[in-house]
DNA sequence: CGTGTGCCCTGACAGC
DNA sequence: TGCTGTCAGGGCACAC
């Protein structure tokens, strides 16, 4: 399930065993995710030694010495490999180092791999239109206020467009509505300030506790069987309907809202 | 422009 | 043991 935070271990995982590495071979099983591959990505990449690795949302970046940057994304159900046992039908890309391989697998196939190059990365086309990083400074309570001023859409919805607030999914803003006591139906535009003061730091301590307990199991995200370190404390309303709300006598409650579902707890949550 | 809908693809799980 | 239906972390192309 990769969120902000799963991206987030992901990179720093990947970080570990690739910088400063040289790809040796570069492996394209089936050259299309959700787009086609680059047409040069073997070309780019064999060779090229691996400088970096940052986060732009749930984008991942792989930044090399040749002044180009692969850009990944994990979609739905994508995840890195390290050093798997056997190869895997979903084993899209392979990257090899000297010493480990890198498998990047994705089931349904939502996910995506860019080259770009690091100079011009902020006008990548995903990227120009994107909002503030919730993890960063420029996400405020003022922002969101200004951003939300007459729209009349349901706030669930407008915390999930990445031109607002980019990097949040769906777990996690049902996570920070609910602790921030803002109902996931509640139109945008009458989203108070205060309530706003509440929601971004509530954005922020979920994101840093799963990122923080990804962290703790980036061993586990090592292991050859490529398993990652999810979020592994019990959401509040994620996936709780009908279970009691952790906060008062009530019960969880599930909505659809724009095809997705929407976890939250009528009493708590206005 | 803002808003709502449907689709991309595969796998896991529940219920029969 | 199978079948069938439902649902799933995201993002984008459309239609009004």
């Amino acid at each position: 399930m990769p969120e902000l935070p799963e991206v987030e271990t992901t990179v720093r995982g990947l970080a570990r065993y690739l910088e400063g590495e040289r790809l040796t071979r570069v492996v394209v099983n089936r050259p299309d995710l959700r787009r086609p591959f680059p047409a040069d990505l073997m070309q780019a990449m064999t060779g090229a030694v691996v400088t970096g690795l940052d986060r732009r949302a749930k984008y991942g970046l792989l930044h090399t010495d040749r002044g180009r940057t692969l850009i990944f994304h994990l979609g739905m159900s994508g995840r890195w490999r390290i050093d798997p046992e056997r190869p895997d039908r979903h084993d899209h890309l392979v990257l090899h180092t000297d010493d480990h391989i890198f498998a990047l697998n994705d089931a349904r196939r939502f996910g995506s791999v860019d080259l770009v190059d690091r100079a011009i990365l902020d006008a990548w086309p995903p990227f120009a239109a994107m909002g503030p990083e919730p993890l960063g400074e420029l996400l405020t309570p003022g922002h969101l206020h200004a951003a939300t001023r007459g729209r009349k859409t349901a706030i669930k919805g407008v915390l999930l467009d990445q031109r607002i607030v980019a990097g949040l999914g769906n777990i996690y803003v049902c996570e920070a509505l609910f602790r921030s006591g803002i109902s996931p139906r509640r139109q945008a535009g009458k989203v108070s300030r205060a309530a706003f003061a509440r929601l971004v730091p509530a954005i922020r301590d979920v994101l840093h506790q799963s990122i923080a307990d990804g962290g703790s199991t980036l061993r586990d995200y090592a292991r050859p069987d490529g398993q990652l370190g999810y979020f592994a404390t019990r959401f509040d309303v994620y996936g709780r309907e009908g279970e009691p709300c952790h906060r008062c006598e009530g019960t969880i409650r599930r909505i659809v809202q724009g095809g997705r579902s929407s976890w939250f707890c009528p009493q708590c949550q206005k």
